[in-house]
DNA sequence: AAAAATTGCGGGACTTTTGGGGCAAATTGT
DNA sequence: ACAATTTGCCCCAAAAGTCCCGCAATTTTT
């Protein structure tokens, strides 16, 4: 659940944005100028301000270079059109996104929830999935191969069919399936090519290619 | 490797000191007079400036003074004897340390390494955000790149890949990816124009394209 | 022990993907 | 409105990767 702050001096608009808000299951609260805007945010946590810029009081620029003193929610600014300098000095001030009046709701959630996707998928620098089998590391997440510390380049392909045995490590696998999950079900390709892939496959890994087993008639299996 | 900027008008200063500085391993550039220094230091960074005061058309406190509105790169001050006024006003300017003509060049060099240690020991500048990776230096931020203290200029959209390729370092990201997060999910465009402003960025980074890692059939990875 | 089946391996043709130059459209600044 | 920059697209050549072939090596079956 997403909390979201509506910042606009006419109601009307910050009701249109509330419903089609609430509509897509977002937790909406509403202010009506700058000044409340720093105030809310003082006490209040949000995943996204939505914010008009033209408001009396204090203007949507200045609200949020105030709140981005103390805070770095993610902001959306709307404004009337030809306000277009204003859009350049607003991204320095470090808005995510920019909406110009009138604009399409539809389209408003579209960039909201792709702020917000944004935000959270950078706040949480991503866990590393790495595993180690003696000196023999694989990082899933940065697609690399360490053998003795010392990266290993390797194919798509290669990484492909490598990836597949070592996530299911320790099971058996048949030639059938090891070609119909990694090259695709629609593959009709000759059938010693899987063994041209084990074969540069070893090869990459060097003294670890023992961790790639042969079962004979059957298929290959990753040891644990 | 710390850079070094030295100021002065005697050409005949600046040799000594970028002698000694060499031999002790520092990458040194020079400048002659204040105005120069400033136009220097809005394009390239360092992590001392050694400055006289006394130099046509802007004076080291002046030129110290003007280089104070964008950046905090550490100062020491050479004056000749009797600038002892000037002395108090220079630490007000914020003049890490003072260095009376004429100068023992062994003495210098103990003075930039203790400044540079002293800085270097607060730098994590509580605000900014700023990667290195060797020579090549990213400030979020500022949204400024620089190449071995070389001011880069890039693009919006060439920042905004590599931003985001920085951020994401050392993690693998498909080309749906990069789009989709670069550009929009509203992008429909040619697929080449992701290999186009991944060609020009190398282009920016020169040396350092290194790190911009193409994987082939998947997309691209910063190394970290 | 020989034959049959299966896998390993080097070589090389063929395919896919990417890099880079060039250019036009779009955007931005003057 | 004009000039400059930025952006997106196309094309081609180079590079990288994929796949197949043939034969050797190994294991299993007869």
């Amino acid at each position: 659940m997403y909390r979201l702050l509506i910042v606009d001096d006419e109601i009307g608009i910050r009701e249109v944005i509330k419903k089609y808000a609430v509509f897509e299951g977002y937790e909406v609260e509403e202010a009506s100028d700058g000044m409340e805007v720093v105030r809310i945010c003082k006490e209040k946590t949000f995943d996204l301000i939505i914010m008009d810029i033209m408001m009396p009081e204090l203007d949507g620029f200045s609200a949020c270079r105030e709140i981005r003193r103390f805070c770095s929610t993610p902001v959306i600014m709307l404004s009337a059109r030809g306000e277009e300098y204003d859009k350049i000095h607003g991204f320095e001030l470090g808005i995510d996104d920019y909406v110009v009046k009138p604009f399409s709701p539809k389209e408003l959630m579209m960039r909201i929830a792709a702020v917000i996707k944004r935000s959270q998928a950078q706040e949480p620098h991503p866990q590393k999935e790495i595993l180690s089998f003696e000196g023999l590391k694989v990082d899933f997440t940065g697609r690399l191969v360490y053998v003795d510390g010392q990266k290993v380049d390797m194919s798509p392909k290669e990484y492909d069919l490598f990836f597949y045995l070592v996530k299911n490590r320790g099971i058996a696998l048949t030639r059938e399936k090891l070609i119909s999950d990694v090259w695709g079900y629609d593959f009709f390709g000759d059938d010693r090519t899987l063994d041209t892939h084990i074969k540069l496959l070893r090869k990459s890994l060097g003294k670890y290619s023992r961790f790639i087993v042969t079962l004979r008639g059957v298929g290959y299996r990753f040891e644990e």
